[in-house]
DNA sequence: GTGGTCTAGACCACC
DNA sequence: GTGGTCTAGACCACC
């Protein structure tokens, strides 16, 4: 899976780069127990520091996304929780999202279809 | 409206600011047109500086949300572009929640009922 | 409150300061809405890196004993969630212990005797 | 007595080895001289490398918690000194716990009750 | 070889 | 002035 990094974005890119792997997990390029490059070559690939790519990959453990350990490297986690719930943060977003769709004069039906969309996708 | 400041979240307050009066757009809390406290008015009641206020409602103008005169001060837009389309800063944020969903177990109709309440909310 | 570092110690500096400081909330020498020193400062005080002292402070913030903004730095947790309970490392950690008291031949009286004074203390 | 590594903990795995026999020792599932494994035979077991299992071994002894001869492998200490005394590092660590504790809203009974039912376990 | 920690120094967003 | 992010480079524990 490539990553790839927007380097004028507002958007941090250790942070990019677990959005980017999230994504992955999601749409399952990234299979459950595969393993992630190393720090080093990641950064490598990109063009960037590793401790860049460390923090991501903090940043995805705290999140319970991969599991790293020193002898194999970083993986992606083989079971996720079913929780079913939004993070705080996630559901504040899509409140936020859904708030810009309605003055944008979006019905429910056509936020839904691009919902499914992107679901599907 | 009142406008409730997180000062322990890690979005800027100029943001918080922002997100809460295109809330209050979207809700009917605002009005079409509807005036909006001045600068200075809505710095002291919230008790941040005004520097920081200004920001806010620079971004709103931006956006397209409000508009300003020297004579009467801030104004909420009277009509909105009908555009029917989101950001492609909302659209990648809303790709992101949506992997999250998925990973966590929610299903298309789990989610999007979800969306249908925040909606009518 | 003075944090001093043991540079000897396999205990990383960004945990010593942690720990320091969840002793200094702890024991009342750093009282709630205190102001920390800012990671500059620290740093300065103590002779490393600020970016090892942020590391501390990240730390205490995701585990809820401080809160920073950019305005005025770092300040000790207002109120404290009274959740009465350990976290699963700290159970670990205090099973050990016991394991390691048990062999060494002190009674359940006397290990409850080192923890009321510790309690005190 | 069965080991069970936990490949995804922050815990080194010889330092994992080392803590579940020191609990085996201390609630009695390994008895005084009695024999453990050898190196790599519980290294096979486990389906580590020898060398981590080594280094468990090697801790343990300093610790006095074994011996091990060349013949015979390594056994369980067979009397322990009565020393009554926690390590430097243990008397930290429950310091450390114990502020977690009184943060957290424990009272000191509260805390003491959780102690004695772990000394019973 | 792997991730984890740390440094010295820089620039940026926020306020 | 504050914390947040990033770099280039280093050393260490673990395996």
């Amino acid at each position: 899976m490539v990553i790839s990094i927007n380097e004028t974005s507002e958007v941090p890119i250790y942070q990019q780069i677990r959005n980017q792997i999230v994504l992955g997990i999601s749409d399952g390029r990234l299979k459950p127990g595969e393993q992630l490059p190393t720090v080093r070559a990641l950064a490598g690939e990109i063009g960037i520091n590793s401790m860049t790519v460390n923090k991501a990959y903090v940043l995805l453990k705290q999140e319970g996304y991969i599991y790293t350990d020193r002898r194999n490297g970083a993986h992606v986690r083989k079971e996720f929780s079913e929780a079913k719930e939004l993070s705080e943060k996630s559901k504040e977003l899509l409140q936020q999202i859904i708030s810009e769709a309605k003055i944008c004069g979006m019905t429910q039906e056509e936020f839904l279809k691009i919902c499914e969309n992107m679901y599907k996708g």
